[in-house]
DNA sequence: GAACATCTACGAATATCTTCGTAAACAAAT
DNA sequence: ATTTGTTTACGAAGATATTCGTAGATGTTC
């Protein structure tokens, strides 16, 4: 059973449920709008779709529905890193990470926290 | 002056580029049929797309045109991780390095590569 | 309960992406 | 020079994604 892949604008909302938790249309597309111009009819119809889709549950028990993602963060982002790679990178995670530390900045602690990350690694391929 | 943001064919056919170096529509058309199932014209069409885009570059003084990748390939992918790290996950490129890590066998040899750039990055950041 | 605001459902218009058929240009082979 | 094969150009159909207007239901306020 594999997930239908996202689109572009479904990734945003999936991206709000994720960090907000359950939420409605509304509050969904309040913080939309922060970062994009769009009717509260668009947002509506676009999680309405996802809905259909599978990508969101929702309780409609009250008038005002409540959505929430129902694909896990760690799945969507392993699906598109996988095609990220595979397209985007020809085939190298490393060469992906490499591209991600570069242009970002990262805190030393962060820095240290993949280390710790790339050991515990090292131990279980052993 | 950005980038068109390339779609999910086009992406396709600037990786087989990116990794052949210039070359003509039946070339990319006989490498993107190892994976995919699509006619010539369909290939041709898209590569004269990317042209317009900008996305190419294009030979036309001899009959058969030769096609390159305009755009280059890391600029490329640091577009799309910035969009991804942005909408996916949160913001954090460290997120992403972990699941990416994760999730793919690297040899230990990799693992030695990232740890001497986190170094690096270290390095430069005093 | 009338006026007003907010919500869902629906359908359709618009935009974008993808696919391919057909025709014309050109070159090579017979 | 006719046939055969390969190429580009073009247009249009088909598929998918995005946008939004309108109507009806429900709730809120006066």
């Amino acid at each position: 059973m594999k997930q239908h892949k996202p689109t572009e604008s479904e990734l945003e909302i999936l991206g709000i449920l994720w960090e907000r938790g359950a939420s409605t249309v509304r509050e969904v597309h309040e913080k939309l709008a922060e970062t994009k111009e769009a009717g509260y009819t668009t947002t509506l119809k676009l999680m309405q779709i996802m809905y259909e889709k599978g990508l969101l549950t929702r309780d409609a028990s009250s008038k005002t529905h409540i959505y929430a993602a129902a694909v896990s963060q760690s799945a969507t982002q392993q699906q598109l890193l996988n095609k990220m790679i595979d397209t985007v990178f020809g085939g190298s995670a490393t060469q992906l990470v490499m591209q991600a530390l570069g242009h970002h900045k990262s805190s030393d602690e962060e820095l240290d926290q993949i280390r710790k990350y790339l050991s515990e690694i090292e131990k279980q391929q052993r």
